[in-house]
DNA sequence: ACAAAAGTGTTTTTCTTACACCCATGT
DNA sequence: ACATGGGTGTAAGAAAAACACTTTTGT
């Protein structure tokens, strides 16, 4: 009850992971850390590391995030706790209790990995599988977070750039998803939710190299989608 | 980078803080606890306790609401993770990372209180106010999270007792939601969500004393509500 | 007889779906 | 010319909303 007895309670050491997710060439990537010593020695993980004495969980991810990706600015990227993993076995060496976060990124530069760990790369979603500690769990939990989130907010900006267009919002659904859209009704329906997107006027885009130039976007202030994107089980486009 | 350096790291002390909700009377209760010592003194609190040293958080969770709610059994009750707050000064004295959690109660047996705390009862949400440290917050998101999710997920079964009639869990949305629903409507949506609910044949009850006696259903397997039961902002049963 | 709560049926309206078609650009 | 991706229109079908009505109980 907090009682604040100085040995009621046992110190732990509390650390941040991140799945950071990305859409690249029309497939869902991670941002994947190798590890330099044991244990996993090797083997790959999500970028992580401890909190620092006057720091909050978010702001410790921000600074991972920011130390990772190389970006110089993340204060514009999504950033959302996914929960906290806290099995008493989930570190050989210690005890340690994770505050999990998803963060979502547009495209982003190749060269990133300018924190402390040895080597950094994207990697397909698909592909990684056997990461260290619990992190194949956080990963999948991320991904069915995004997933689902999807449906009923407006999450999919967070994968595009500032100025994006609906063929590329549609890409983002259709990435994750693993399904086929419908284009002139997803468009509607982007269209119809109020605060989802907003014009750029004037503006456009040629996406394909080919094709009409695409009017651009930004992402507009609401949150919450109302009525929600369900997700169709229809075939086409598997993932 | 999980490095393991001995000063890397800070130790933090861990703790659960636990929104225990349930609906009396038509009202969503929330189970307080007096405080007996500084900090907040006198001041009314979600119960919570430290990590013992083999426990996970959801373990510690369970355990102190089993405590707190002096039920004997609380394997079936509805248990998740709301998030992790961790702000350098959400508590005055030291460093403490707190995993919070929502639980879900049928209505349960008033005489609760068996755990260390000097004094615990059920209070409305709307009256529960001016908690100790960061414990308004924690409630809000609770409730948020909660009334979200009954929108997308069965979770509304958790605040029913094992066999319930339409009457009772529509009335849970309504609460919850502070709008009135169509019955007829809202029957049907439920009947038509396959593992919802399940008929349990032959039984009926009497509810308001008054009236036809309803049939009884028990939660199904289903845990996703795919249409997902909006709430629609109409006038009405104003919370 | 009446009130109260459960349960059924039906009409109207709204939204979703599927698909046909036109537009602008590069090759 | 045609392939490619963007954008518009529309008719059929499905789903939701609104509401009238019947049933079964207690008082």
């Amino acid at each position: 009850m907090h009682g604040y007895d100085k040995h009621a309670f046992e110190p732990f050491a509390v650390t941040v992971d991140l799945a950071v997710l990305t859409l690249r060439a029309d497939a869902l990537h991670v941002l994947l850390v190798a590890r330099g010593q044991e244990p996993y020695a090797g083997r790959w993980a999500l970028p992580g590391g401890f909190l620092l004495p006057d720091e909050s969980a978010e702001t410790a991810a921000r600074r991972e995030l920011a130390e990772e990706t190389g970006l110089a600015d993340v204060t514009g990227l999504h950033l959302e706790q996914l929960r906290t993993y806290s099995e008493p076995g989930r570190d050989p060496r210690m005890r340690v209790v994770s505050v999990a976060f998803a963060a979502l990124l547009p495209d982003p530069p190749e060269p990133h990995g300018g924190g402390d760990a040895a080597e950094a790369r994207w990697v397909p979603y698909d592909e990684a599988r056997g990461l260290a500690f619990d992190h194949d769990r956080i990963l999948a939990d991320a991904r069915d977070r995004v997933g689902a989130k999807l449906e009923y907010t407006c999450l999919a900006t967070a994968f595009c750039p500032a100025e994006f267009t609906l063929g590329e919002l549609q890409r983002v659904y259709e990435t994750v998803w693993g399904t086929a859209l419908d284009r002139p009704n997803f468009r509607r329906k982007v269209l119809a939710t109020p605060g989802f997107v907003e014009p750029v006027p004037g503006a456009a885009r040629l996406t394909g190299g080919r094709g009409k130039p695409a009017a651009l976007y930004r992402a507009g202030p609401a949150t919450a989608l109302h009525p929600p994107l369900l997700r169709t089980p229809r075939e086409g486009r598997p993932a």
